[in-house]
DNA sequence: TGTTTTTAGTTTTGTGTCGAAACTAAAAGT
DNA sequence: ACTTTTAGTTTCGACACAAAACTAAAAACA
């Protein structure tokens, strides 16, 4: 017996392969450049990740995660980037097996010589009344991707489904599930804990 | 004077700054598959190369600018391809600086399981009546980034310029550059020599 | 013809990623 | 008290990566 499954039902099959073959090609050419700065791709990634994820999420686990990595290489990447003087680690003091990660001074100026210019002009080439449906599925794409692999989507803290609204608190909004408060920076960076509201 | 580029003109830089974002992880994500079998990414690259790629395109040179790699690079990774028995390399008879690579039986084999399953899965979960317009966006961001890296376009050798159909002889298609005849599965595959016809 | 330049590819070196597995230390569970 | 889980580090061998020095053959030039 032969299963079908959707993707290569009919000869939509072929598009597919086409699609995936330009996806890989991209993707292999967009690591390439970032070999930047004497910095790898990883570790542009992850200083990137650093600078858009929420303060809970900062740590060499969140990291990992988001890399869909090993604790053993981010450990080393971190040390790596440490060393370049681009990424401070400081302990937790109620959990001293938590480390927090943050970008030094030089980590953020660095990150905005960043190398994903030559992807920015690519995609500035897309006609603008089809880039809301292209990135809507490229995020389509992403999400089915990380979901396949039992990974976590990091997506925005306001789109969780602990995120809540306090009117008349002293901050804007709150995190139902570490309950505490947040700003409205806050709710606009990655969270490694963000889980889709239903 | 600040100088306003398409990309970043309007608001619309938010929009692509997301679309970079989400393209750059997926890259990441895509490429961390690409480890199974004991192969590391570039490997599969090559591989998958070397299979799509016309018979004057399969030298260590035209595969270095398919990965947009540097020749260094590109002979070990072919050094760990043929120890590992999945490549081999032969001389050309008339030029002797010249190396062909082909893939082994087992190269082909392993191919055949190769690592872009989850990327074929999660492309599939685009609306099939959206696909080639997501295609085509993809299609104009690969080529422009490729463009913008003065890098080749590597497409089928039946869209370039020196491709030439000859009814009646032998060979139903023909190069204008190398002035060789081409079989049908020829025009099928991609060649480093490639250009867009006008 | 002989000489220079270009082209195709290899080798070498140092940094750093990669997974896997062994490890430390602290917290949580029982 | 004990075991287990969690957070992170260390070590290992293979190898990608860029850069630079290298070999050998072909092409260009004189």
């Amino acid at each position: 017996m032969v299963v079908f499954t959707r993707y290569d039902s009919a000869m939509n099959s072929e598009k597919v392969e086409h699609a995936a073959n330009l996806f890989e090609r991209l993707a292999r050419l967009i690591q390439g450049d970032a070999y930047g700065a004497g910095l790898k791709p990883v570790q542009w990634e992850a200083l990137r990740y650093l600078a858009r994820a929420n303060r809970f999420s900062r740590t060499p686990s969140a990291l990992t995660a988001y890399l869909g990595s090993t604790k053993g290489t981010v450990s080393q990447t971190l040390n790596a980037l440490v060393r370049k003087g681009l990424v401070e680690k400081t302990q937790d003091h109620n959990d001293r097996r938590v480390v927090y990660l943050s970008l030094t001074d030089t980590g953020e100026q660095l990150l905005k010589e960043d190398s994903l210019q030559r992807l920015r002009h690519a995609i500035g080439e897309i006609d603008e009344a089809r880039l809301p449906a292209f990135t809507e599925d490229l995020e389509r794409v992403l999400y089915s991707h990380i979901a396949r692999n039992k990974g976590r989507a990091f997506k925005q803290c306001r789109t969780c489904r602990f995120f809540r609204e306090t009117p008349g608190a002293e901050s804007p909004f709150r995190c139902g599930a570490l309950d505490v408060p947040l700003s409205t920076e806050d709710s606009l960076k990655i969270c490694a804990e963000q889980e889709d509201a239903a």
